[in-house]
DNA sequence: GCGACAG
DNA sequence: ATCTTGTCGC
């Protein structure tokens, strides 16, 4: 599929962040889709001994969650990790993969924050603006934002909360399982995102996107 | 100044 | 993220 908007990614510490500060003005944090028939799982990770980057991206049926195309790349780390700034690192190999995917999802489910951000630009947000694709926000650990554990039982959640604004929900997919951090990545209310997280954890802790993005990544390690 | 800090 | 080591639970 095909990008919708570009932008360098040669960027210092501080232009990165003025991007993100003007970007985040795109993000829409309401529904704006319809029926959902494919969605799409991202996941990057960061080989030691090859020193490079590993994209996939993943497109399930959203209804049987069989997987039905998926692409990888593998690139060098050509910007740093720094909390904050995390998408300059990991959406360039993410992109090129999304480039090699033929159908169009209409949903993404990122691993990363969306608007739980200092600027509320998370990785979720950037790619859902460059995408103009719905995207959900889905971290394992906080970046930022104050919460409450929420109950026990699967479903349950609480606000996330930065500067008395709600950023998220800490979402409890797995009954006395460490909740996840969901936030709207872009054109999806946060309603809609904890409910397809829902959906897509019918049994771990993480959305099955994400689970099979991760195992595809992991194939590609095991490679080098 | 000190601590926190998506992956 | 990745790596290691030790502990706990099924």
């Amino acid at each position: 599929m095909e990008l919708r908007m570009r932008h360098s990614w040669q960027l210092d510490e501080s232009e990165a962040a003025a991007l993100q500060r003007d970007l985040a003005q795109k993000v829409i944090q309401e529904d704006s889709f319809s029926s959902v028939e494919y969605v799409a799982g991202v996941d990057v990770a960061y080989s030691k001994h090859s020193g490079n980057l590993v994209a996939a991206v993943v497109i399930l049926d959203a209804g049987s969650l069989e997987l039905v195309e998926s692409a990888t790349v593998e690139d060098t780390a050509a910007f740093p990790y720094i909390p904050g700034l995390f998408s300059f690192r990991e959406l360039p190999p993410v992109i090129k993969a999304f480039e090699k995917i033929k159908m169009t999802p209409q949903l993404v489910v990122c691993d990363g924050q969306g608007v739980a951000h200092p600027r509320r630009f998370g990785l979720a947000s950037h790619l859902g603006v460059l995408l103009e694709l719905p995207t959900i926000g889905c971290g394992k650990t906080r970046l930022i934002g104050e919460y409450a554990e929420p109950d026990l039982k699967r479903g349950s959640y609480s606000s996330l909360v930065d500067h008395g604004e709600e950023i998220g929900s800490v979402l409890r997919t797995q009954e006395g399982v460490k909740p996840i951090f969901v936030s709207v990545g872009h054109r999806i209310s946060l309603a809609s995102a904890r409910e397809w997280i829902l959906k897509l954890s019918p049994r771990y802790r993480l959305p099955e996107t994400t689970r099979r993005a991760d195992h595809l990544v992991k194939t590609v390690l095991g490679r080098d």
